[in-house]
DNA sequence: CTAATCACCTGAAGGC
DNA sequence: TGCCTTCAGGTGATTA
């Protein structure tokens, strides 16, 4: 069996599909299936707005209508697959939404934990969301004083998308892990070193699960329906019990921030 | 301020 | 075989 979570690479990946295949469509009407995936698309009409430009920041989705936008959060299980022609699949199907060309794109979410909202707004609606981890102004000046600034442990802030957006257990886990680093290591305490470190890390965990077309540990598929390869090149997620490809020393699996957490406890020391 | 817990959900997996 | 419990996890709200 497989699980899921998309993280920053699998939502780029989709952006970067859904900009290949709808930018430019024509809204038709959008379907709710299961009410509560829409969060406020209350008497709105989209019907004839295009889809322009298709961003990302962190998890979040952006969908630019004519006068505003859609904003898509696939949380745990939340898939967005292009449905061109042929039986629509109903499984888990929480909304459609259709174009004029008789295309659509179905939201489909195991969970029901994924949202979509309707929002005027992008800019103050992510306010609170960090700087993304891709973005070219996040470098390892802005994450050193980022650290600096708190005394929370590293995991809790690299989930938090507060301070930095994008990463979730997964690639936090694999970040940490390839900078020795433990989870429960004060953020104000890393050396600058070690912060050089941490930066190139995410970096490249990140980009190195984009060119592997993403992870999928159960739910997780583009909008083709394929599934991602990056699973195959975990270090230490879901390898509790496993050797430690550095040291042979037995993966741990900890609690940190309420999340199961791996460790290699020799090569992660407090 | 941070941290811990719960709620939201479903279904796979383990225990008995 | 089958029922019951546990657990996975992103985020937001609540509590300590």
């Amino acid at each position: 069996m497989e699980w899921i979570m998309p993280e920053l690479p699998e939502v780029e990946i989709v952006a970067c599909e859904l900009r290949e295949k709808i930018q430019g469509k024509t809204v038709e009407s959008i379907v709710a299936h299961w009410s509560k995936t829409f969060q406020n698309l209350t008497d709105v009409s989209l019907s004839g707005q295009i889809i322009h430009q298709i961003g990302r920041k962190g998890k979040y989705l952006m969908l630019e209508l004519d006068y505003s936008f859609l904003i898509i959060h696939l949380r745990m299980t939340g898939q967005l697959i292009l449905q061109t022609g042929g039986a629509i699949k109903e499984q888990h199907l929480r909304a459609t939404i259709h174009f004029s060309d008789g295309n659509c794109l179905l939201f489909r979410d195991q969970r029901k934990f994924g949202r979509i909202y309707h929002v005027y707004d992008v800019q103050k609606f992510l306010s609170n969301i960090g700087i993304d981890a891709l973005n070219p102004d996040f470098t390892t000046e802005v994450f050193l004083r980022l650290l600096k600034k708190s005394t929370m442990t590293i995991k809790a802030l690299l989930l938090s998308q507060k301070y930095v957006s994008g990463l979730g257990n997964i690639y936090i886990d694999e970040s940490l892990f390839r900078t020795k680093l433990h989870p429960l290591t004060q953020a104000n305490s890393l050396t600058k070193v070690k912060t050089g470190e941490l930066f190139t890390n995410i970096k490249n965990v990140l980009h190195q699960a984009i060119s592997n077309m993403g992870s999928t540990i159960s739910d997780y598929r583009d909008v083709n329906g394929n599934m991602g390869n990056n699973q195959h090149f975990f270090k230490v997620y879901q390898r509790e019990g496993k050797p430690c490809p550095h040291c042979g020393t037995e993966i741990e699996k900890i609690h940190v921030g309420g999340r199961g957490t791996r460790i290699c406890p020799s090569c992660q020391q407090r």
